[in-house]
DNA sequence: CAGAGTTTGGTGATAACATCACCAAACTTT
DNA sequence: AAAGTTTGGTGATGTTATCACCAAACTCTG
């Protein structure tokens, strides 16, 4: 499906590399496959590589010694784990887990392989520094909205957001709060008056918007 | 006061650095020297140069647009902005702030200089990545604790962490409630109650720990 | 298919935290 | 010394979290 010789080319961030450093990335690299639901990374649980996702999805979440569960962000098929992974390496003491949300493909690429990559490649390097930065920054916005943003548009944000233009989202109210931080009860009291200002429509495991541009509105302008 | 020659040395991180390297960093590198309260950098002011702290602290703290402030974190002597900075060069939209805390010397290394050095030292391109691994994981830390932990636990490891060992913080119970992204009145409130379990005493602009002990028991344990 | 267990969602009471609108004392400036 | 600013206090109220349950819907198993 996805031939070795290939897949660099679905990266966008990787269109720029000459063909030397392609060649090394294809011939050093190993495609993998998991399950839906495998834990890729997890506390005590270090990855051994730096995966680059052809297919699927990882969700990176923060488990809590309070119990409690807040996801981070997602790897999407074009991304890659590089941050994370690279993190993970180099302090143990973590509590974040990356989990595949769905069937996941990716190349796995060799530490010492990824090393000299950076160092022969100057694309290489942009394309590694600027997926370091985006998620500094989209992790300093993060902490903004847990911080201050309120819990009706931070729901109405994640609502859209999941439906990927859709006009039904399948979940349930435990996993939305696990997405925002929140508690389940908190979240079912939230739907129940999206429910009543007639914006959405629930049934179990699912929501249906009604009103998207509402939820929008919300989402957006905050009021 | 810093000699040219010399402040690589003072960098632990950079220890491992061959003699050439050192010779490129402090050969093309400028000590610069700012005064308390300067804007380092901020919104729509993007630094040129990543910076080396030989002397002070810079805060780096998020400015909601709803107005709300918290701090994120700080870089000490002998850290670097390398993360922040290289973050900021990536993305024009941010809304973080970097404000000298103290007054501030810092080595400013260009960005080509930069770049040649990750490509170059196997001992920088670690020094590096291990700076941002670290700045993600507590980033994750933070939303952590933002998300699920008290605020008297969050508090209290807050006063023992600015005290820098002292029994007394000079501060004000507005800066706390920014440290914490939280409000002036609800900081007040919970010192009030720390005073009241005789933890501390209070006078305008400064906090005195009288049992440091029982501060930290619910810093550390949470309860 | 029936009963048992699990998942999902609902509800009320209460605690924690945020927000708003003020006020007063302490310090600073002129 | 008067005026302005900074710092902190307080009550009322809104929002979110927590706790303790309960019931309906689904799943699994015999």
């Amino acid at each position: 499906m996805n031939a070795p010789s290939e897949w660099v080319d679905r990266f966008p961030g990787l269109s720029r590399l000459d063909l030397p450093t392609r060649q090394l990335l294809t011939s050093r690299s190993e495609i993998v496959k998991v399950p839906k639901g495998t834990m890729i990374f997890g506390p005590g649980n270090s990855p051994e590589n730096m995966l680059f996702l052809l297919d699927g999805t990882v969700r990176v979440q923060q488990v809590s010694d309070t119990g409690h569960q807040i996801v981070l962000y997602r790897i999407e098929a074009g991304q890659s784990c590089v941050l994370t992974t690279a993190c993970l390496l180099s302090y143990e003491d973590y509590s974040a887990e990356g989990i595949a949300e769905t069937a996941v493909a990716a190349a796995a690429v060799p530490r010492v392989v990824f090393d000299d990559l950076v160092a022969q490649s100057k694309p290489f390097r942009d394309f590694v520094f600027a997926a370091f930065s985006k998620r500094i920054t989209d992790l300093f916005q993060m902490i903004d909205e847990v911080a201050f943003q309120r819990l009706d548009v931070r729901l109405a944000d994640k609502l859209i957001s999941l439906s990927n233009g859709m006009e039904k989202v399948d979940t349930t109210h435990q996993k939305l709060s696990v997405e925002l931080g929140s508690a389940r009860e908190v979240i079912s009291r939230q739907l129940q008056e999206f429910q009543r200002r007639g914006w959405i429509e629930q049934a179990r495991g699912s929501i249906s918007f009604l009103d998207r541009d509402q939820l929008e509105k919300l989402a957006d302008h905050g009021a």
